[in-house]
This record gives structure tokens, sequence and C-alpha cells, in this order.
DNA sequence: CATATATGTCAACATGGCTGACTTAAAAAG
DNA sequence: CTTTTTAAGTCAGCCATGTTGACATATATG
């Protein structure tokens, strides 16, 4: 638990200085990592994502939406629903914020070898609710979840 | 990163509503923590490990003493420090907030089997700040950092 | 004695959560 | 075609927890 926690506290850290320099704080980060992963999320699963409510989402994404960083356009299907993207400049932001955390996380997996990587993913799997462990299953497991969406 | 984001994210939530109950929140679990895994911990060594600033600490500290959750004692050796422990009564809540975490942790354990918890904590250790590091080293190597405390 | 260190405190401010109440547009159900 | 449900957005206000900066006090150290 320690562990986790000292981990956790030094993966996040860095980057704050990039996004003050954009008057932006961690959750502008955490919603442009997730639309950089996911393009073409809507603001419903972006919400289920990061576990919080529409209204603090709106205030973040509002922002990197009137600043440019992110666009939004109705999915053809259903009208309702706002697909996400990254634009240029959200890409490069996205870029400059998580280059010091993949490396690092680079780093971490080169030194522990290729058996402890797949043991700590094993273990944070299994650490995530049921619910949202299916994201990272894998093999034909992950094909199934995959098609039921 | 998105894994350590998911498993960081539901391995926190769950404690909250039992800190409401006392108008806790969740700086006030971090300090109840730390305090009961490092008994004695000194104010500094506190602020160093939660890389928050004094007077962040002093808000949640402050409540966690008046309400008799934590005491302080002087070192004796340099009276300007001051031990920090929990209570009877901060014992109590530290279990009851630790449970669901200390369960979520086992569970994962289990069923990731000894080999990938081994793989986790080697990953988890790499990732730490060097300057961190040092508290999580194993046999000849922790004895050493100990000593030199 | 002078300086450095450990702790505490006051004030003001920013970020990012929350609840609650409502609106609008579009889809789905009847 | 009307009603209901869903997806998204908005306004207002509250709270927790970070931040900086300025100081104060007690104690240890040079």
């Amino acid at each position: 638990m320690e562990l986790l926690f000292f981990a956790y506290r030094d993966f996040t850290a860095e980057p704050d200085q990039i996004l003050a320099r954009y008057k932006f704080g961690r959750a502008h980060h955490r919603v442009i990592y997730f639309v950089g992963r996911h393009p073409s999320i809507t603001v419903s699963e972006l919400l289920d994502i990061l576990g919080i409510t529409k209204q603090s989402l709106s205030r973040v994404l509002g922002q990197l939406i009137r600043e440019g960083f992110i666009i939004q356009r109705s999915d053809r299907r259903d009208r309702r629903r706002r697909l996400l993207e990254l634009t240029d400049r959200g890409r490069d932001l996205e870029r400059q914020l998580s280059e010091n955390q993949r490396q690092r996380m680079a780093r971490a997996y080169r030194s522990a070898g290729a058996e402890s990587v797949e043991g700590f993913r094993t273990v944070l799997r299994n650490l995530i609710d049921a619910r949202d462990r299916a994201r990272f299953e894998t093999g034909e497991a992950a094909a199934k979840v995959a098609s039921r969406r």
C-alpha cells in the first residue's frame, strides 16, 4: 500500500510545471490523456472513466475546448452524443505532458524485466473494480468484451 | 499508465464514506495511515512523505490532534521535534479505513500469485524517485539504510 | 551570542471535487 | 404523434485541500 502511494505520488508529480504554463491543472491532464487514448470517446464515457460529476468535468473540458485543445463533433448515428478528439495542439500538449511519465515507466520496466512487468500488470488489473477490469482483459476475453460494446 | 490510474482510483475510492462520518477527507486518511505505519514519526518526515506544505498538513493534523486521534510528544533528545502517535481512537479509525484496502490488496495478491506480487513490487519500487526508493530496499541494503538514520 | 532548524500560525488564493435545480436536443417507447 | 428517456450543458454555491508569503517561538548548534 505504501509502495503504491509513493509510486503514484512520484508518477503524477512531474507534469505540473508544464500545466502551470497553460494555467491548467491535473484534471486537464487526465482529460487530455484519456481523450488521446480513446479518440471519439463520448462525454458520458469520459465521466465514467474519471469517476467525477458532469459539472466537474464540464469546467475543465469547457476550457480545453474553448482554448482549442479538444474538439467535439456530434455522432452521426446518435446526434445527442458528442465525440471528443484532440486537436493538433492538444496532441502536442499530451505528448509534452506524458513524456516524463512514459520515460519513467519505460525505465522502471527496463530495469525490472519482462516477468516483473507481467506481474505488475496482473496485480493492477486485480485491484481494479470488476466493472472496469474488462477494459484490460487479454486475448479472447478482450475480444468478447469489445464486441459487446 | 492507464492501469495504474484505474487501480489507484478504485483503491482509494472506498474509505470516503467512513471518513465523511467524522467530517474528514482523504488527507486525514493519509496522515492517519502514515502515522500508524511509522510511529514516532516527526512532523518534517511526514511532510516529506506526503509532499505537501506545512500549512496544508497543519490544517489536517491539527484537527486530528484536537479531536484525539493523534497525540504529539516532544523528542527528548531534540525538544524541537514533535513525535506523532495514534491514540487508541486513532488506531480504531485507521483499522476501519484501511480494512477495505487491505482486503482488496489481499484479494489481488491471492489471485495473482506470489510471482506476480514480486513483479508488482519491483516495478513500483522502480517508479519511485531514487530519493525515496531506499525506504523499500530489501535485505542488506535495507539494513544499511536503516542504520544511516 | 548568533545562526540555523523544527514547528506552528495567520491570511489570501486556486483547483477541483460535490449537490441541486433546470434547460435543450434528440432518440426511443407508447 | 405524443410521452418519456437519454446525453449533454449550465448556473449557483459549498467544501476540501492544495498553494504562497510573512511571521513567531522554542531549541539546538556553531
